[in-house]
RNA sequence: GGUCUGGUAGUUCAGCUGGUUAGAAUACAUGCCUGUCACGCAUGGGGUCGCGGGUUCGAGUCCCGUCCAGACCGCCA
């Protein structure tokens, strides 16, 4: 028996007991006639002491020798320290040590194990193994734990059944790129992993399974961000004989039961927004609405007056900052600055001061009068005080730069707090989306999702003016699931392909598989699934996901700690049937 | 594919308009220390300033290239 109890759970009521610990040294503290040593295991940390008086004189030496992380095993009794220690839990009750076994040396890590490491990114994630022996990292990886539990307590709950689905499947031309498998035994061919087990999910509808959810790795050969990595996953969902305002319901319950257990949190009826009215209102879809600086379109106050750039742009719409009327001209220049970086692409920002005393300063005092710019205030929600900040130009480009401006605006002001959870539901979202690339629409959400049927009309007329049964929940400004009503007709999914381009011979080579399957019965389905890096980082109060991936990718999709990817040999190419040419 | 920021001791960083032997903190080693817990005190070791080239009497510092890391844009049905 290597342990009798962990290093988190002795306290006062264990005194006098012999017990046996084993784990990592933290740190020790040689006084000489004393030495104490912090021994770390998951749980917590236990004090050991050893002294002069009471310590046998070799146990002592070997005592001496211990340096950082070795790994020891400690056998003695549990005694009341004479000076407490209240910032622990075991903080009152020390092990005397009778036996020392040094159970492996260890050499001096690169970066000390602490809470508050002086390690910088890139080494902790060389040593991943290390950094995950810190407490906050595997307070990270023990959160996840308790989400996806509470997930699967939940749907099982409601007769949700987890079901595993293929990883090697097949490559398609939609969506993102595909990581794809060569395979051995079928030279030339190529398995794709999945970007989602979208398909995999509406057949096991068809099979009956009405209600499905599976925590799964999904892969996308794009770059990635601090929210985004080539391996990630999914809390995956359908359901049968369901409409959209059950699924919504569902997961509405779900995200609910983690916001209360995770936070003890209790949240009211999640709202719901149109997708049109996310972004008159917040310039994006996945808006964050913890806080305000809502859009007002200024156009019927701002145009007419002889100030060209307003007079000519599609859209004049600005934001109401609180309390940065006091700005100088040197604060809101490094905004305008900000705006107009390559990033944003602001070709320029007007700014008009909402002065406490009830006046207006603008940058564009010359066209506007007072009553104009009251005018500009009321519809921004500006109050004595705020600085109106305005864009205009081309309605999409600007709403999207302006949102830019909000959310930068928003952390700079402390308005984003970590632990406040404001939950929304994004509904109504374009069916198709035109892409100017490839001059040809592309499904917004997949092309599995249902148009609405009120719109179905529009399909051939005005096919971006569809909208979908497809539904976003967004919380804090991050899309955190994403899902929608499915097609289960074999002639609307037909129909649907056509309109993104496909021919007849294209979607039943790619996709006959799913329109066979729905002649022989497919039952009305849909789902949804949701990012769980994304979810329980959002959760944890973080916005990167790494910090909850035991082990991570890093900007480029390299893991550092194993060095991959990397080269295979020529044996391994051979039998693959596959030669290199790499520029 | 692009924009920006960074790369100096094991680690985190400072190092000004180019100028003697490149510093601090921390970590580490040795010694001292009768209750430490961010222990304290003393002493000590530790650097190809990412790499390559250039400008200069002289480059950590300026210029060009390159590699690496991070954030973002494009991309991510």
């Amino acid at each position: 028996m290597y342990r009798s109890h962990n290093c988190g759970e002795l306290r006062l009521t264990d005194i006098h007991k012999e017990v046996t610990l084993a784990g990592w040294v933290q740190k020790s503290r040689d006084k000489g006639f004393m030495i104490w040593v912090d021994l770390r295991d998951r749980y917590g940390i236990t004090q050991l002491i050893f002294d002069e008086e009471r310590t046998d004189a070799t146990v002592m030496q070997l005592a001496k020798s211990l340096g950082r992380e070795f790994v020891i095993q400690a056998k003695g009794i549990i005694l009341e320290r004479e000076s407490k220690n209240p910032n622990i839990p075991t903080g009152a009750i020390e092990l005397l040590v009778k036996e020392l076994v040094v159970l492996n040396a260890a050499l001096l890590p690169p970066f000390t194990i602490e809470d508050e490491t002086d390690g910088g990114e890139d080494i902790r994630m060389k040593y991943r193994y290390l950094d995950i022996r810190r407490t906050p990292v595997r307070d990270n990886l023990l959160f996840r734990h308790k989400v996806t539990q509470e997930v699967r307590n939940y749907l099982s709950a409601l007769d949700f059944c987890e079901i595993e689905t293929p990883y090697l499947i097949k490559s398609t031309p939609e969506g993102a790129r595909d990581f794809v498998v060569p395979s051995r035994m079928n030279p030339g061919q190529f398995y794709a992993l999945p970007q989602s087990p979208q398909t995999f999910k509406q057949l096991l509808m068809v099979g009956g399974m009405d209600k499905y959810f599976q925590i799964v790795k999904c892969f996308r050969d794009e770059d990635l961000r601090a929210d985004r990595q080539p391996e990630f996953t999914q809390i995956d969902c359908e359901m049968s004989f369901i409409e959209q305002e059950d699924i919504l319901n569902v997961f509405e319950g779900l995200t609910r039961h983690l916001l209360k257990e995770t936070h003890q949190i209790e949240v009211d009826k999640f709202p719901r927004m149109t997708f049109d009215e996310a972004m008159r209102t917040y310039g994006n879809d996945k808006p964050d609405i913890r806080f305000g600086m809502e859009f007002g379109e200024l156009n019927p106050v701002a145009q007419h007056k002889d100030f060209g750039v307003f007079n000519n742009a599609e859209l004049v719409v600005g934001i109401a900052v609180p309390g940065a009327a006091s700005y100088t001209r040197k604060q809101i220049d490094e905004l305008i600055d900000w705006v107009k970086r390559p990033q944003v692409g602001a070709l320029g920002m007007v700014y008009c001061k909402y002065e406490v005393d009830g006046s207006f300063k603008s940058s564009v005092d010359k066209f506007y009068d007072q009553e104009d710019l009251a005018k500009w205030a009321e519809i921004t929600g500006a109050n004595p005080g705020d600085l109106i900040l305005i864009l205009s130009g081309p309605a999409d480009k600007t709403r999207s730069q302006l949102s830019a401006l909000r959310m930068e605006l928003g952390n700079r002001l402390g308005l984003r707090k970590p632990n406040e959870f404001a939950p929304l539901w994004v509904v109504d979202f374009p069916l198709l989306e035109w892409d100017e690339e490839t001059q040809r629409f592309h499904a917004m959400h997949h092309p599995f999702t249902s148009p609405k049927p009120e719109d179905m009309h529009l399909l051939d007329t005005d096919p971006s003016k569809v909208r979908a049964n497809a539904y976003d929940l967004v919380l804090n400004g991050n899309e955190i699931g994403g899902g929608s009503i499915r097609i289960h007709d074999k002639e609307i999914q037909a129909l649907m392909f056509k309109h993104l381009g496909f021919t007849e011979t294209e979607a039943q080579e790619q996709f006959g598989f799913l329109m066979n399957a729905f002649q022989y019965g497919a039952p009305p389905h849909g789902g949804l699934a949701f990012g769980l890096d994304r979810l329980t980082a959002i959760l944890g109060g973080q916005e990167t996901i790494r910090d909850f991936i035991a082990f991570p990718k890093n900007n480029s999709g390299r893991d550092v700690m194993i060095d991959a990817p990397a080269a295979i040999d020529k044996t391994q190419l051979d039998e693959l049937s596959l030669a290199l040419h790499v520029k």
